[in-house]
DNA sequence: TTTTAATCAGACAAAAACATCTGATTTATA
DNA sequence: TATAAATCAGATGTTTTTGTCTGATTAAAA
């Protein structure tokens, strides 16, 4: 089965997009992230600390702890949540899985996929999370 | 990590494109196939088969068997084959990893998702392995 | 007709991804 | 200061994907 981001890398987004969702709410525990979102919690709280190791997000640890954004979510672009769980293959590797493929020696897909792949580049660093926030809600509210 | 098709899917596509680059020549062996590509013979050979079973291409059994196109190359379409080997989900499953995410109930990025996926899928539906069957082999060249 | 060389089918093995568990550490509050 | 509630770190378990092996079947050629 193909995929495009790993399920650490979808609940990753999810959670930040939930986190700027509660603006002016202080911190948020990893149980309420995995209520909400209907997630296990222990699997959610392990993608929390590598957003938190790549300073997208913010920890406060012991009682009354929990998770906020580390900036502005006018400053958090989709792209930095992708590269720091996924990482930059899907950006660079081959798309029919040849090695060193690249515009000297292209695989036959090179150029046609190029197109599609920097296109999608584009989008997900030019999108912030500040543009998705406030349509996580209502995406919440349909889970319940 | 992130991934667009699997390896057998991948491997799969290398291969049709493969058979396609030999016109000409009747039938080729699964061996062929695997020493040409630099790839493992009875993995090539398991996902042979299941292009087999799509009518993508077809087999000879016993000595001097082996596979050929199973039609035209300018009636092959890339998406024929990443259908066959690892179905509709990319095209279908929600970016995010939500259930259920369609116009009606959207995740946050469905919007600028289906667009990207739209034009993805019409590539994959427009090109076909005629299209790209010469550059086969000047990469295979660049694996000696 | 026997041998040889190929695909086919299904079981098996290894690696990676996904998910959970346990115990340590931290910090607010009674 | 003791307790409770949270993150953190690392080990462990499970599932899926990737890759290999074995034996059966098929068909060409000696």
């Amino acid at each position: 089965m193909a995929i495009i981001f790993s399920r650490k890398c979808e609940l990753g987004i999810q959670a930040v997009l939930y986190l700027a969702s509660a603006e002016g709410r202080d911190i948020i525990s990893s149980e309420e992230i995995a209520n909400e979102l209907k997630i296990p919690k222990e699997f959610i709280s392990k993608i929390l600390q590598e957003l938190t190791a790549s300073r997208i997000i913010a920890s406060k640890k012991g009682k009354m702890g929990g998770f906020s954004l580390a900036k502005n979510p006018n400053k958090i672009h989709l792209l930095d949540i992708v590269l720091a769980i996924d990482g930059s293959d899907i950006f660079s590797k081959c798309v029919l899985g040849f090695p060193h493929c690249s515009s000297e020696t292209p695989c036959p897909m090179h150029a046609t996929w190029s197109q599609l792949i920097d296109e999608t580049f584009k989008m997900l660093s030019e999108e912030t999370i500040d543009n998705y926030k406030n349509k996580v809600l209502r995406k919440i509210e349909s889970l319940k």
